[in-house]
DNA sequence: ACAAAAGTGTTTGTGTTACACCCATGT
DNA sequence: ACATGGGTGTAACACAAACACTTTTGT
């Protein structure tokens, strides 16, 4: 069955954006208010058309500053999952490109920009009454945390909560926000300490934990962790 | 921005198809000869249009009963990720939102069908000359292997590769093959039939590989593998 | 001196590896 | 009897969990 150029079906593709950061000690996602039918007024993940001309993930992250501000260097971005249910839009056939971005806790990174109508929710809060968000938000919402659940375990995501240098205990709290546990300080610090390439000290300290001043470290070159730091 | 319904990008969508299988002792993929332009003649996964009203999974498993004559029930199917850069086809806008299937070495799947063009290749000879695929064939493909690797591992898609009831002995030449490493015969017996919910025994045995006749299993019911099967 | 958090050492248990050994069949 | 592959037992080792203990700061 050879393609037929001048006579496909027309479909419209768009991306959305899974937007997570620990804040006030809890996961939390980034959304936006509907203005517009359909699901006015309820809240759903930002995102947009996919250009003519744009890459999939230029097109998240060109939504990305958009409607938050927030600019690749400063977030993880990658790809989720594709969603395209016949009728997921009631409107037209789409289908939306699914992204995972993890951003540091910012000072004020929604306030100052065009889409003030931005607002970081508690994923659990969220997930409780999925209902409330538009389209099938709610499915990409928790594949999206799930998705990051499962990398902190053998990737550096985690790191990408933190700000550009952080201690071994601000990284400890990102495991536990996102994975809701408790997780053994001492045991925690020596295998990420030991992971190979994992982290790279800075030498600096700082005591803004309180207590004996800890080393302040940035993120390394691995990508992968062997062995993973487990639940 | 709200959406504007009569007025979006149109693009093309389409399924393409990563199918696996272990034959002759080797990953092999199936691909299609190309009948017309653009890449005529080149190799390339199977794939199609998603129709107006059809989920992205159902186009999937239709082109896969068109282009191969295996059904769903006989394979192992799941969304791989979306290909959608700008020029990855010449002719106009495709996104491709890209599955990975996994068949056992049935024994003449392709011959009776509508697509007899089908033909399974040697994973590691297409990858060693990546050019010869059509499009952006051999990075979905790379894509579609490396997923296929890492999720033995942990998950019980190795199973998928074998024929309804199978032996030990069997499942670790999958095991084997995908990963192109030995593993101790002993060590992995003891591992998988470890495994809680991974494998049932149907009680009857089977002498077809020699020796002492070994224990004949099915997939058990657990989809997650705990502990891991390590390469 | 005391509280608080960072970081180290040690014990104990569990899982992996390597390999010796026995089992059940065909020839 | 012997070859072939199926399957079990076991010792050595690596790693993770639990937790006692020392270090370094602020108050």
């Amino acid at each position: 069955m050879p393609y037929q150029p001048s006579d496909f079906p027309p479909f419209a593709v768009t991306v959305d954006l899974v937007v997570l950061t620990v804040r006030e000690g809890n996961l939390q996602v980034l959304l936006v208010r509907r203005g517009g039918a359909p699901y006015k007024g309820r809240l759903a993940l930002p995102g947009g058309f996919v250009q003519p001309d744009e890459h999939l993930v230029d097109a998240a992250a060109r939504e990305l500053a958009e409607e938050t501000g927030l600019h690749l260097g400063e977030v993880h971005l990658e790809q989720l999952r594709s969603y395209g249910s016949p009728r997921r839009d009631p409107r037209m056939r789409v289908v939306s490109v699914a992204h995972l971005a993890v951003a540091p806790d910012l000072p004020e990174p929604i306030a100052g920009t065009d889409a003030a109508g931005a607002e970081w929710r508690v994923v659990d809060d969220v997930l409780a009454a999925p209902r409330r968000l538009a389209f099938d938000h709610a499915a990409i919402l928790r594949d999206g945390v799930e998705r990051a659940r499962a990398k902190l375990e053998y990737s550096s995501l985690a790191t990408h909560f933190c700000q550009d240098e952080f201690t071994v205990a601000e990284l400890r709290r990102v495991y536990e926000t996102v994975w809701g546990t408790e997780l053994d300080p001492r045991n925690f610090h020596r295998k990420v300490t030991g992971a190979d390439g994992f982290l790279v000290p800075t030498g600096r300290r700082t005591n803004r934990d309180g207590g004996r001043p800890a080393e302040l470290l940035r993120t390394g070159s691995a990508r992968r962790l062997n062995p993973p730091i487990l639940r």
